[in-house]
DNA sequence: CGCGATTTAATTGTATGCAATTGATTAGGA
DNA sequence: TCCTAATCAATTGCATACAATTAAATCGCG
């Protein structure tokens, strides 16, 4: 006999992985007038977040939180040098390292992005407790499936 | 009084969007491995799995049920046309349409594909019941970020 | 029937992402 | 100290993604 059809794990509409794939292309979607207002792209709106977090990091610390790795942030940071967001130096300390700083402007940029957590939110038509709810859940898996790999 | 820096929503740790973000990445690289052994990459797992679904369709709906578009997809499509996994052909119906077909090889390539969704399941560290879950809320998410676009 | 509006893929241009390699610098052990 | 290993950013090559435009075909209204 057959496996029922709602079970069959090679079904498009089954998989955990499309789920997440295309609820992370709808997000984009809905950021993408919002950060256009900034001359933000997502990432480099998450580039942003962590640099209003903290400032004058290298790298190596963007890529660590942003799972990002050199090759994808080394020339998204120029497109943000040459948008006089941040400043690129090399460190004299270890001179390996390329340190990212805000600019005045990428540092006032913080002000105007506060409309954007709140466009978003109107948009998912959910509670702040769900989304924290599933954001808690995702992060559980996430770390998993990173932790698998290190395997 | 400051907001609570743990309720800050410009903080990336409290960000749902990051948190699917970066799954999805965790996803990926879960997938590569097992799907380098077949030849293809995730989009065109996606894509065999449109087709092992439903074979012989247009590109269009390959886009819906993917919600990708021809920018994508033709070039993605070529590619997996030149590895003979399909074969793209302009319909006689609907001239404006390109059908595509699996090739025997493609067909072939479902059996392998089966031990796909186990080792993903393996590395999950989840129970079948705790994706499900998640996975419909995530579909539920999605479906209401993008009926908030069509307004 | 005729013709403008719509539909469908393809194309062009820009921006991620990642694997693999390179080059410069630093760390660390014999 | 010297020399090899490790670290860090940059580079190269390939594969998505998406906006905007184009071109061909079909639809549908008058």
């Amino acid at each position: 006999m057959a496996r029922k059809p709602a079970l069959d794990p090679l079904l498009l509409g089954n998989q955990i992985c499309f789920a997440v794939y295309s609820t992370a292309h709808a997000f984009n979607r809905v950021y993408k007038p919002l950060l256009d207002k900034l001359g933000l792209t997502y990432p480099q709106y998450l580039v942003m977040m962590v640099l209003w977090e903290r400032d004058g990091v290298p790298v190596k610390d963007i890529g660590e939180k942003l799972f990002l790795d050199s090759g994808t942030l080394t020339p998204l940071l120029k497109r943000m040098e040459a948008a006089n967001l941040i400043k690129r130096t090399r460190s004299t300390q270890d001179e390996r390292q390329v340190l990212i700083a805000l600019t005045p402007q990428g540092h006032a940029l913080k002000e105007k992005a506060r409309a954007v957590p709140e466009g978003i939110l109107a948009s998912s038509t959910c509670s702040v407790g769900e989304l924290l709810a599933m954001k808690n859940e995702l992060v559980a898996l996430r770390d998993k499936l990173n932790a698998a790999l290190g395997e």
